[in-house]
DNA sequence: TGCCATCGTCCACTATAGAAGACGATTATC
DNA sequence: GATAATCGTCTTCTATAGTGGACGATGGCA
C-alpha cells in the first residue's frame, strides 16, 4: 500500500510545463510558486503540500485530480478507456480526454465541443509543440491567429507556428475531434 | 485560477474515515501519519505535502486521483457522468464508478465486475454504515460471513452487521450491480 | 462512584517545504 | 569575441508540515 507519488509528480510535471515550452520562471509567475521550489519538485527533491500542487495545476488550466491522474499512468503501456483522465468544463459541457498514456513523446487528445460552443487557447500553450486536428464528426471552425479555417468530418489540420487559436462549434450536433501533438 | 484544495481535501478525508468507521489513531496506524497531523488536515489547518496525500489514499485502498477527484467534486449538486470518477483495478479489470455527488450521506456506486472475478472486502469497511446492494445485470454471488447470498438481476440485499465479505461473479458475462451506503 | 479505555485536540520540538536572491552555464545579439 | 539575456541549480533563511506525547472530555463497566 505504500504510494509515493511524489517521483510521478515530478516527472509529470515536468512534462506539463515543457509542452508549453514554459521556463521555470514563467511557471513560477503563473502559479505564484518560487521558481527554486518547482526545480525541487521537479527532481523530486521536495514533497509538495497541497496548495503548491493546487497552485501549480490551475496555472496548467487542469483540475488537480487530473493532474495526479496522468501522474500516476506514468509508467503504463496500455490505457484502459475506464481508466482514461477525462476533464468537462461545467460551464460549456466541453469535453477532453487523455488518451495516450502518459509519458509517451506523443500525445492524443479526445476532445468533445458541444453545439454553439466556443473555446479559446492562447498561443503561449502552444510553443514548443508540433500539433494537428482531426475531426472525427460534426464541425469545427477552427481560428488560427487571423486564418479562418472551416473543418468537417474526417478533415486535418497541421497547425502552423504558435498563435491564438479559437475552437468554435457552428453546428448543431457536439463536435468530436482528436488532437495529436508531439513535443520539441 | 486560485484553486486551494485543503478545505475540499479536509472535508473529504474526514467522509473517508468515517465511512469506514474509524478513529485518528487507527487511520494512523493505517497510514503511518500521526494522528495529529491528520486531525489538523481535517480542520483545514495544514496543507498535507504529497507523500502524506499519498500514505492516505493508500490506508483508503484508493488512488490519489481519485481521492482527488471526490474531494474537488464537494459543493457540486450535479454529477455528469463524464465528470464521475472511475477506478479500475488494472488486474482484475473490476471497475467502480462514483455516481453521487460528494458530500451527500447517500452515495451511490456503480460497479462492474467481470466473469469469474472475485473481490473481498474487509469487515473494517462496513463498520458504521448502512448498505444495500441491487444487481443490474449478470448474476453476483455473496458471502457475507458464514452466509452465501445468490443474487440475479433485479434482486436487492441488505446488508447486516459488519462481517467479512466476498463479492463473486460466477457467469460469463460481467455483472453490474449498484452499492448504495448512508453513514450512521 | 470510581476506574479504565478511547476519543479528538493541544503542546513542544524537529524536519522540511517554500521564498528570495546569488551563482555558473548556455545561448543570442551585436 | 565581449556583453547581455535567460536558463536551471544552489544557498540562506523563515514559515510551517509533521511527530510524539500530554491533556481534558466522553462513555461504558464493575
Amino acid at each position: 500500500m505504500e504510494n509515493d507519488p511524489v517521483q510521478a509528480i515530478a516527472t509529470r510535471l515536468k512534462i506539463e510545463r515543457e509542452a508549453r515550452g514554459w521556463s521555470l520562471a514563467e511557471l513560477a509567475e503563473r502559479s505564484g510558486v518560487s521558481k527554486a521550489m518547482i526545480s525541487k519538485i521537479e527532481r523530486s527533491e521536495a514533497s509538495p503540500t497541497a496548495t503548491v500542487l493546487g497552485r501549480l495545476s490551475g496555472a496548467f488550466g487542469l483540475p488537480l485530480s487530473v493532474l495526479l491522474a496522468l501522474a500516476e499512468r506514468a509508467q503504463e503501456r496500455v490505457a484502459l478507456q475506464a481508466e482514461q483522465p477525462v476533464w468537462t468544463d461545467p460551464e460549456t459541457g466541453y469535453t477532453r480526454r487523455a488518451v495516450s498514456p502518459a509519458n509517451s513523446p506523443l500525445e492524443i487528445l479526445d476532445v468533445s465541443l458541444p453545439s454553439g460552443v466556443r473555446v479559446p487557447y492562447p498561443a503561449s500553450a502552444f510553443a514548443f509543440q508540433h500539433q494537428q486536428i482531426w475531426v472525427l464528426a460534426g464541425r469545427l471552425d477552427f481560428q488560427e491567429g487571423p486564418v479562418m479555417h472551416h473543418l468537417a468530418e474526417g478533415d486535418c489540420l497541421l497547425l502552423g507556428p504558435p498563435a491564438d487559436c479559437v475552437f468554435f462549434n457552428p453546428g448543431k450536433e457536439p463536435a468530436r475531434y482528436v488532437v495529436a501533438l508531439t513535443r520539441r
